[in-house]
DNA sequence: AACTATTTGTTCGTATGTATG
DNA sequence: GCATACATACGAACAAATAGT
């Protein structure tokens, strides 16, 4: 007796994000490129469009594409970036699935490896961006949110010098979760960051001492994790009070 | 001058997403529990079954609920896990902004983290499975499928046993990465995974010897790298075959 | 085995909101 | 100001799945 799959296995808008997610993958649409309109993908595809609205949502929030309403607007496609990965662990991080104790244990370990690998990728774009990122965080405070960025623009920049998208993603993924607590618990932006915090990292790294960079890196995320530790408390303890 | 905020901001199915979410996060419904019908989510907000759906497809994605259809079917919370980690990793792999090597040399650096913190947390109850799960490599073959999960089952207990939930969701976003490609391919099981690969492994571990647990780790991550590597390459030349 | 109730899945028609030219 | 081309949203209806009676 042969095995038959059954004719009707997924919902229409799971059949939809399929095709319309083989053909971005497969370079049919390029990003930035506009999908067809609602309309238009409901006719060729021969339903309704909800069918092809629940399936925009799903790609949407997959970041295949962003939506835009109006005469030029439209689904476009957008480049993947780390943000889903971001996205999923702040998820994981709010059902506490993960703490930030355990956060932290992964951070000190693997961001001086981060270190030794852009300690051996130096060259002069990225030490000019390095030190201008670190000039950058005495700039005066004008949002919490701006300032959280430029702290954290050294760790990005050693991200990318790392020459790995996966420690790439991975450190953006961990300091977006980061800013998203930080934001929340609002603390002193100078206790937090003190500027220049980094200047012994970057000096190490700009040295080309792969060790060097590694164990500079090693003291600042052990350091930085004992404020995180403590912002994480205040955070909980915030969160139980808006609760009650 | 004041600042207004627009009163309207979002799209009716986010601030669905959003309070539904948020009504998961604090426990008002837990895993296992029914969401309301679409219907009475409908009557409750307000809105159109539509705007709901539309939600409910977002956070099915997000992995916050899954659907049955049928009388006692609708909307259920399921217990978050590392799934949409994994499927995030995914669509940025198949996007081609993470390759293989990479993945590789990151998983060469944090295995033996994971082997090492393993074997300090060595108890009765661990060292059991991880005697089973190496019994059970050698098992007749039955199906591509199961014989990966088999293969890769020791790597699941030492990330457990890591005690770090960062490195389980990392350590099981990556094998599911793994097994997704070699399905894909469908190499000679025996090649891609000889039996009893993993013994130097679980024995370092079960020795509690931390560093003689990750260098054991560290050893089969490079040979076994290799093998993923080669595997890559067949995955790639399949699919620019399917392409032509 | 047939019927019924409940719930998701799907469609269609229509109306409204929004941005461009 | 107005027409146009989009997304956004609603409501009513029917189809399909799934359990209980």
């Amino acid at each position: 007796m042969p095995k038959f799959k059954p004719v009707k296995q997924y919902r229409i808008s799971e059949e939809i994000v399929e095709q319309l997610k083989q053909s971005i993958l497969l370079g049919e649409f390029k990003a930035g490129d506009k999908l067809p309109s609602e309309r238009e993908l409901s006719e060729q595809f021969h339903v309704s469009r909800a069918a092809v609205r629940e399936a925009l949502r799903s790609l949407e929030i997959s970041g295949f594409i962003t939506t835009r309403q109006g005469a030029t607007g439209g689904a476009f496609v957008t480049d993947l970036t780390f943000q889903n990965l971001s996205n999923a662990f702040l998820d994981l991080f709010l059902a506490n699935k993960i703490s930030i104790p355990e956060i932290y244990q992964v951070r000190v370990f693997f961001e001086p490896e981060v270190a030794r690998l852009a300690a051996k990728n130096v060259t002069p774009e990225y030490a000019e961006r390095l030190k201008q990122a670190l000039e950058a965080e005495s700039d005066p405070i004008k949002s919490l949110s701006e300032d959280v960025d430029k702290k954290t623009a050294v760790h990005f920049i050693l991200a990318e010098m790392s020459g790995n998208h996966f420690y790439e993603s991975l450190v953006k993924s961990l300091m977006g979760l980061t800013k998203k607590i930080v934001e929340e618990v609002n603390p002193d932006p100078h206790v937090m960051h003190p500027a220049g915090m980094h200047r012994p990292i970057v000096e190490a790294v700009l040295s080309g001492d792969p060790e060097k960079a590694a164990k500079a890196m090693e003291e600042h995320a052990i350091e930085f994790g004992k404020n995180l530790i403590k912002i994480e408390k205040a955070y909980r303890e915030k969160k139980s009070f808006q609760m009650s």
